[in-house]
DNA sequence: GCCAACGTTGGC
DNA sequence: GCCAACGTTGGC
C-alpha cells in the first residue's frame, strides 16, 4: 500500500531519515487511534511512504521512505521523560505501535501543498483535505505516481 | 498568532 | 452514552 506520514522536520526530518541509513528510524509517538490503527493493521512491509513536513518554515512532501519493519510495540510509551510517554500504558496494556522506516528518495526541493493542490488528480488526496489532522493516512496509487511525478518537475 | 476542525474528557 | 467544554493540530 502507499501511504502519507506526517513529520516535523525538528523531530525527524526526511535528511534524518537518509541519515539513518539502512537500520532506518522507528516511527514512534503516534497517539491518535485512527492513526495507530492504520499503522498497526495495514502498514506492511515493502509499503512506500510519502514524508511530509508538517509545522515548519518549508510545509509540503519533501520525499519518499519505505517500510522496513512491521508494528511492533512503541518503546517510548513506557519512558516516563519522553514527549511520548503514557501513564496508562504498561506491559499488559501497551497501546501505541511503531513501525521502522528506511529512506528511499529525498525530492530536490519540497513540494508545497499549493502545488499539489494544483494537480488535477490530487484534488481527493487526503493530505489535501481541510481539517485533515491524521499524522498517517493512506493515499493510492495514481497519487503517489502524480507527487512522484511532479516532484521532477 | 489566528482559527477551523477535530479528538478527548468528564459531568450528568 | 450524550454532549458541552476544552485541548490539540496544523495550514496559513
Amino acid at each position: 500500500m502507499f501511504w502519507v506520514f506526517k513529520t516535523e522536520p525538528a523531530e525527524c526530518s526526511i535528511a534524518d531519515i537518509e541519515a539513518a541509513g539502512s537500520a532506518g528510524v522507528v516511527w514512534e509517538g503516534v497517539r491518535n487511534y485512527q492513526a495507530r490503527n492504520f499503522l498497526r493493521d495495514q502498514v506492511k512491509t515493502g509499503d512506500m511512504v510519502l514524508i511530509h513536513h508538517s509545522s515548519c518554515a518549508a510545509v509540503g512532501i519533501a520525499g519518499v521512505a519505505t517500510i522496513i519493519a512491521e508494528a511492533f510495540t512503541d518503546p517510548s510509551q513506557f519512558v516516563t521523560d519522553s514527549l511520548y510517554y503514557d501513564p496508562k500504558a504498561n506491559a499488559d496494556k501497551a497501546p501505541w505501535v511503531a513501525v521502522r522506516v528506511g529512506f528511499v528518495r529525498k525530492f530536490p526541493r519540497i513540494l508545497p501543498m499549493a502545488d499539489l493542490r494544483a494537480i488535477a488528480g490530487l484534488a481527493e488526496m487526503q493530505l489535501l483535505k481541510k481539517g485533515n489532522r491524521l499524522s498517517i493516512m493512506p493515499t493510492t496509487n495514481a497519487e503517489f505516481d502524480l507527487v512522484l511525478l511532479a516532484a521532477k518537475a
